[in-house]
DNA sequence: ACCATTTTTTTATGAAATGAACCATTTGCG
DNA sequence: CGCAAATGGTTCATTTCATAAAAAAATGGT
């Protein structure tokens, strides 16, 4: 229906923000007569729309947008329990939220999630009408036809198809991806960082994720499981070396999860949660600042790392509300800073960000609206 | 003169080998019509050959190769002083080697390379009839544009503008790189590697260089200083961390390179040359072997971290030939072992090669050829 | 009112890709 | 030996696509 000229104008307009015709006949090396005909079609369709004129000297241009009710999408997130599904526009702005508990049984989830996706549709009344795809975002490995989880110890899961199965019972294209990697697509199509060529996230969960955009495509590696910083050997001096599930030593994951630092809690006879413990690391006690800045100092080197390997323009941590600002974000920030090589010109940027579940579930949305934008799965 | 779907023929050709004409337009995803014509042009511009026929069911097809001596090029490595220049044909053979002394004043250094190019012409015949293009790869950074040094300080250059003097001396089309960055493109168009759509190259000279290629294209990140590898943090328990010019501490370089070597072997009081070092520690003298194996170690983590963080297909490691059945190699490829997590399926393959200036030389002419395939510097 | 300037649309022209038919050359089989 | 089946490559009329040039539209300045 829509040829590679229609996508190439979509994607421009999201990568870039609204434009007018001459912008885009310039950004993409064609000639105005070109995008004239394109941007009709897309105009008939209701896919674009015409904003405000932007007056210069000599006729005033309109600017152009993609309209966020063009099409819908939902996306499920089974990175915690509950899961959370989401229905989005084209902007990625939340139309409607369910919860559901996460089962490990691959049937009973799949039953529970087409049970909240029927949910969503009739919340999402008239919006859903365009409802053009679904996507999965679960902690584990997807194979390379983003449709089978190949293996995942959170959900216990061993190559389950559960994109052929919500596509066989919700009739919607569906798309299914790491969480870390969808966590990160959403923010290329949707974030802030919309556009950037080069940047990682990192989230602190109950593990560590991470992901990455090079050249503005998602780096996969060889096997599919670049970027992992989780097992970096973080063997810093005066740091004891624990034993990982992965068989090495000195892992970040031994460090800095909020499974690792919980762990830590406990032996040490501090709060288990993480609010509490950061609130008592807030009043100077002894043992939570260092259970807190050791854990953030661990997290800083790996991403010291990072920014050394792929030199991206933004690092984007999610962390916990609670330690938003906390001696653990401090730590983190500092051990990254000293461990890089300063150069001229502006350095890479460190940002946190609140971690929300959600975030995930609109990430995975965004993978089929991005098949909605590009007609593949790449920007 | 010719058309984005000549360079894709070539691209191809040269990505994958000689293959036939219906290939070609089921690889490219167009019409047999297309190719055939497109074909046509190549071959009358002697680009192109017809090798053997390839028999099976129905008409054999003909393979079609591109021409060695289609054109050639001229590649230039500062890496060392002395400067190597190589000629090589467009299979990234070299035809022609000259070396001259590496003076420190850009306007000599210009100076010499001309002359020295001049040489290659004579030396080179009727194959530098169609001579097409000069690379040069040098240690220090490069601009955007591929034209200036930016800075160096192994040739102590701030700002050169060494492409725009080479081209106005010679007349001929410049390209511009860092050393790390030549190597590894000239392994993609010309090595064994080529075709791989991540690997990663690493090589150890009186510094620590390092370059990846992702997703088929070189690594730059976003102020073009990715893949630094040389001050990625190694305080390995039990190693000091010695403070590096870069101002922070335990950098890989301090304990890796050469220069920190060869240093460290002096202070122990142990021959200065690698190549006797080496020797003295094969014949199991205690502190030679201690030195290498801390050396290997060191660049053998800083290997685990690359391929936990990009997950290449293949590492190749260019070592001088003295060390490359030493401890240090054993070292690096058990500590590199011992700290990337195994998965199922065929991991990173780590290789060594002997370490040779003119695989630079040849890299920068790759940088040529690269514009004379493709139309651009990407593949 | 009129001109300069810039954006957008229209239209006529040319280039490029295609599908379908055709020719070429081999293997396999009776 | 002869013929069908299969595959590779070419030719050519047709369609699609992109473009440049011209025209129209919309505004600011003089």
């Amino acid at each position: 229906m829509l040829s590679p000229g229609h996508y190439q104008i979509l994607t421009t307009l999201s990568r870039g923000g609204p434009c007018s015709r001459t912008d885009l006949a310039r950004t993409l090396g064609v000639s105005k007569a070109s995008i004239s005909g394109l941007v009709r079609d897309l105009l008939n369709q209701n896919i674009l729309c015409e904003q405000e004129l932007v007056f210069g000297v000599g006729r005033p241009s309109v600017s152009l947008a993609v309209r966020a009710d063009a099409a819908s999408f939902i996306g499920v997130s089974l990175q915690q329990d509950p899961a959370v599904l989401v229905l989005t526009d084209l902007h990625g702005s939340v139309l409607a939220r369910v919860e559901v508990p996460r089962a490990e049984d691959p049937d009973l989830c799949v039953e529970s999630l087409v049970a909240a996706i029927d949910q969503l549709r009739a919340a999402g009344g008239a919006s859903t009408e365009r409802l053009s795809g679904v996507g999965v975002a679960l902690p584990g490995f997807v194979s390379h036809d983003r449709h089978t989880c190949v293996a995942s110890t959170a959900l216990g899961w061993r190559n389950v198809d559960i994109g052929a199965a919500l596509t066989e019972r919700t009739g919607l294209p569906t798309w299914v991806e790491n969480d870390a990697n969808a966590l990160i697509l959403g923010e290329q199509l949707f974030g802030p960082l919309r556009g950037s060529p080069d940047f990682s996230m990192v989230f602190v969960s109950y593990g560590i994720g991470c992901a990455h955009i090079v050249n503005r495509r998602l780096l996969r590696g060889n096997a599919g499981g670049a970027g992992e910083i989780s097992h970096a050997p973080i063997a810093i001096e005066g740091f004891g070396a624990a034993p990982c599930r992965c068989g090495n030593k000195g892992c970040l994951e031994t460090v800095a999860s909020l499974l690792a630092i919980t762990n830590a809690a406990r032996r040490a006879g501090l709060p288990e949660e993480i609010g509490p413990l950061a609130a008592l690391a807030a009043k100077g006690q002894p043992d939570a600042l260092a259970l807190l800045h050791r854990a953030g100092s661990a997290l800083g080197l790996a991403t010291a790392q990072l920014i050394q390997m792929l030199d991206p323009s933004h690092v984007v941590v999610m962390l916990d509300p609670a330690l938003h600002d906390s001696v653990f974000a401090h730590a983190l920030r500092k051990e990254a800073d000293s461990h890089i090589l300063h150069r001229e010109g502006p350095g890479t940027m460190v940002t946190f960000r609140d971690f929300a579940p959600e975030n995930f579930a609109s990430g995975a949305a965004s993978l089929a609206a991005r098949y909605f934008i590009s007609g593949s799965d790449e920007l």
